[in-house]
DNA sequence: TTTGCTGCAAATAGTTTGCAGAGAC
DNA sequence: GTCTCTGCAAACTATTTGCAGCAAA
C-alpha cells in the first residue's frame, strides 16, 4: 500500500533528523516495520532480513526496533504470554483484534474508547496519558475451518 | 476484607474439587493471591512468604500460580515491559488503571466494556473469547505531589 | 502407602550488552 | 577522519523443568 511507503519515509526522515545514520540495515529493518504485516516479532523481522542480509544479527533487530519505539514511530505490543510484536504503520496506541487459533492480528474501529477514556478520567481524578485494549477471540476464517473444511 | 477471606476458600475448594494437596506454602500462596493486594508480581508473593517459608522456592510459588491460573481462579496481568501481576481477587478479565509513576493498580467500574465486545462480534464476525483493557496514567496523589509537596 | 509436592539446581527463551572491526557521513 | 553501527558472543532476567527426597491424604 502507498500508506506504507508514506509511513517508511516519515520513520527514515525521523531518524534523519535525530542524527542517526542510516545503514542498510536499518533501513531494512523500517521498511518490515512500516509495512507491519501482521504485527510481526523482531524474529519474524529477522528472519525476513537474512535472506537480504546473510550475517545480520538479532542484536541488530533489536537495537533498532529500540532506537525507533524511543523516537516514537513504532509500537509495542507485548502480550501476557512475553511474546512482543510490532505495529510501525499505526505508532499510535489502539485496539487490536487477535485470533487466538491463527495469531492473526486486526485493527478494528472503536471510536467509543476516546469517550470512556475522558469519563474515566473525570471519575476517577487520574490523568489518563495511554492505554492498551486488545480483544481475543476466533476470526471468520477460523470459524469456518472447525465447522466445516 | 471479608471478600478475600471468601476468594480463599473458594480457590481452597476448587483445589481439593481437583485432587490437589493442600500443603502449607501452597495455602500461603493461595491466601496472598485471593488479596492481590496491590496485584503482586511472583516474587513479591515469595518476597511475603520468605519470612514464613525460610526454605520456600521460587519455582513453587511460579508452580502454584501457574497451577491456580490453570484453574481460572488467579487472573494473569502480563505487562510490556515483561513484568507478570497477578489477582486472585477478581480473576476474570477486568479493566485496569495503572499509575506509570508509582505502579498502583486499580480497578474502575466501566460498564460499556461489554457493550463494545458486542458491537465488535458483530462488526467483524470473530467470536470474541476475552479481553484486556488497561489504562496508564497519573493517579491524583502523585499529581499531588508533583504540583505541592 | 500412594501420589503428588517441594527445594535445589540447571535449563530455557527472549532480550540486552561489551567489544572490536566496519561503514555512513 | 570521526563517530556510530554492526556482528558476535556472553550476560541477563524471568520462568520452567528434572530429579530426589518429603509429606498430604
Amino acid at each position: 500500500l502507498a500508506d506504507n511507503q508514506q509511513r517508511y519515509e516519515t520513520i527514515v526522515k525521523t531518524l534523519q533528523q535525530h542524527q542517526h545514520k542510516l545503514t542498510p540495515q536499518r533501513l531494512a529493518i523500517v521498511r518490515i516495520l512500516a509495512a507491519s504485516v501482521g504485527h510481526p516479532t523482531a524474529d519474524a523481522v529477522y528472519s525476513q532480513l537474512k535472506k537480504d542480509f546473510p550475517t545480520m544479527s538479532l542484536a541488530t533487530v533489536y537495537r533498532n526496533i529500540q532506537l525507533i519505539k524511543s523516537l516514537g514511530e513504532v509500537l509495542e505490543l507485548g502480550f501476557a504470554d512475553g511474546s512482543n510484536r510490532y505495529d510501525g504503520n499505526k505508532p499510535y496506541p489502539h485496539p487490536h483484534l487477535v485470533c487466538t487459533l491463527c495469531a492473526k492480528i486486526t485493527d478494528p474501529d472503536l471510536e467509543s474508547l476516546e469517550k470512556m477514556k475522558a469519563e474515566l478520567a473525570s471519575e476517577t481524578g487520574y490523568e489518563v496519558l495511554t492505554h492498551r485494549l486488545d480483544f481475543f477471540g476466533i476470526c471468520p476464517d477460523c470459524q469456518a475451518e472447525t465447522r466445516g473444511d
